[in-house]
RNA sequence: GGCGCAUUCGUCUAGCCUGGCCUAGGACGUAUCCCUCUCACGGAUGAAACGCGGGUUCGAAUCCCGCAUGCGCUACCA
């Protein structure tokens, strides 16, 4: 039978994600879930999570919390699974255990799988042996022809066995609905193991019962799969039960073209959430690795995801991760939020990185430089700062002035170009005169700035180089040779500070 | 080794099915210039790709064959 040639209406569909809790949501699984997401709500159909977690030693509760908790933050959600049950579930493999055993003791009474007493050592010796006469290493069938007897006296032994199916040889053709017409010949593989015992199922045994039994009609998934899908059709097919439609995509590839891994940075979807990244922006990124629209349009909202998403416009070769983007993308939403979004995405940012503390409606203080503030400072910020921004995390950087309370430079670097010492110290010094004169309500780097016109006007030398006064104006307030603007800087530290940094400028060019 | 999958600018890709509209389009990044006290923003301009070799055809990025390269699977992981 060729799997899925058949169904290529997308009514009613069924699709699922499996995650396994073995570490922390990466950008990967996340691609894979948005693909199922999407093809779900496009087609109208059912979207189910499942938790993926017959691998005890490696599954932990702390990864499938991260899971769930970072797919919401995303926006991605479910018709059933975890905190959704729906009339398929239980929706965890480790809760389903009973389930795998009727159908393994099926396969087993039906001698269509077998227990095998071979040891580690002794597997490694048959495959090294096949080797060296140059057959392809399998499984030698060893153990596939003990009676009911024998086996039940070696199992009261408690002799260690696994089980294993008998596999048939055929050649399994598959329709796969990103890569077409799919050949594989069985009998290269060999009896595949698929439990452990009776009470722990592999995951080629377990995925093709919960995807039987939760009804689900298609699959998607990464292209590492391909060569389990064959193992995967004929295990149904001694159970009697129709596969799934496959649909295998790309996987995302690192820089140097290998499989994204830890090796190439932070993967998981919480350091980027935490580095300061929009959920938007990551799906957007995300989902045009893999899948692109006929046409050059670039920005999609979720909405408009789900609304255009089609799988024939699913790509088959891999991509490969590209931060720039992503931090275009970023840059993009942000400068979308209103600031008074973006004032409270930043406090929240800082309030998480320990860099302003709450103390009050309203009422912020920043830690280390003690200046007392309110959202409209932050509103302020955003206004000020969030062009250049391409994560929350580099208002830290970029900024840093105005959270510290030290600032250090060299003192060269308050000389605009090849000013002479003095004249920059007679700028500073007509800095720190308007500044002082400026009462604390008028603030405003508006009102500063008409101040500051004035006197340009009246010198001619800053009328004909402004850069001899606003350059060490700037340098002295936030000890970088780039930041925003002097004006800027002047309101958002407030006239204490801006005056107490002047001072230190001015004692440093003696 | 075996099996499988992939191959258009540095990167993500449009175009490929249904050959001519492709002197290959867009985006990110990058370069130069303008604006400018700096950074960023904005504006202008530019560099940059059909893996290689055959074939089919009047004509190939597009169809066919071979090769090369990369990646994946070949677990008592998923």
């Amino acid at each position: 039978m060729e799997a899925g040639l058949q169904k290529n209406n997308f009514e009613n569909t069924r699709v699922r994600m499996a995650p396994s809790p073995t570490g922390f949501l990466h950008i990967g699984s996340v691609r894979t879930t948005l693909f199922n997401y999407l093809f779900a709500k496009h087609y109208k159909g059912t979207f189910v999570l499942r938790i993926e977690d017959t691998d005890v030693e490696r599954s932990t509760l702390e990864f499938e919390k991260d899971i769930i908790e970072n797919l919401k933050w995303l926006g991605i959600d479910w018709d059933e699974g975890p905190e959704k049950e729906g009339q398929y579930g239980p929706y965890k493999q480790s809760q389903r255990l009973d389930i795998y055993k009727q159908y393994l003791q099926k396969l087993l009474d039906e001698d269509k799988a077998y227990y095998c007493f071979c040891t580690e050592e002794e597997l490694e010796a048959q495959y090294q042996d096949m080797a060296s006469r140059g057959l392809i290493p399998k499984y030698s069938g060893h153990c596939d022809h003990f009676d009911i007897e024998e086996i039940k006296q070696k199992l009261l032994e408690n002799k260690s066995a696994v089980i294993r199916f008998r596999m048939p040889n055929k050649i399994i053709e598959i329709n796969d609905l990103v890569r077409g017409h799919l050949k594989f010949d069985t009998s290269l593989f060999g009896d595949i193991i698929i439990a452990k015992n009776l009470n722990e199922p592999l995951y080629n045994f377990a995925v093709v019962i919960d995807d039987y039994l939760m009804k689900i009609t298609h699959v998607i998934r990464g292209d590492d799969h391909i060569s389990n899908t064959p193992k995967q059709i004929v295990i149904a097919e001694a159970l009697d039960i129709t596969p799934a439609t496959y649909a295998h995509i790309s996987t995302i590839l690192g820089p140097d073209k290998t499989r994204l891994s830890k090796r190439h940075g932070s993967t998981s979807i919480a350091s980027y959430k935490q580095a300061g990244y929009l959920p938007e922006a990551l799906i957007n990124f995300i989902a045009l690795m893999g899948w692109h629209p006929s046409g050059d349009q670039e920005i999609f909202s979720l909405e408009q995801l789900i609304d255009q998403f089609t799988v024939e416009r699913l790509l088959k070769s891999p991509a490969i991760f590209n931060i720039q983007k992503l931090d275009f993308f970023n840059n993009h939403y942000l400068q979308k939020k209103s600031p008074e979004e973006m004032s409270k995405i930043i406090i929240d940012f800082l309030l998480e990185n320990k860099v302003i503390i709450k103390q009050g409606t309203d009422q912020y203080l920043i830690k280390d430089n003690n200046l007392k503030i309110n959202e409209s400072w932050f509103t302020r910020l955003s206004q000020i700062e969030t062009k250049k921004i391409k994560k929350l995390s580099d208002f830290l950087e970029y900024d840093d002035y105005l959270f510290q309370e030290k600032i250090s430079y060299e003192p060269n670097l308050l000389n605009w170009k090849d000013a002479l010492l003095n004249d920059t110290a007679l700028a500073i010094d007509k800095c720190i005169d308007i500044v002082s004169e400026i009462e604390e309500g008028n603030f405003k780097s508006e009102f500063i700035q008409i101040i500051f016109d004035r006197c340009i006007s009246e010198n001619q030398i800053y009328q004909k180089n402004r850069g001899l006064i606003l350059w060490p104006l700037r340098v002295a307030l936030s000890g970088k040779k780039d930041s925003a603007g002097p004006y800027e800087i002047l309101e958002l530290i407030g006239k204490e500070l801006s005056l107490k940094r002047l001072q230190e400028a001015k004692k440093i060019l003696r």
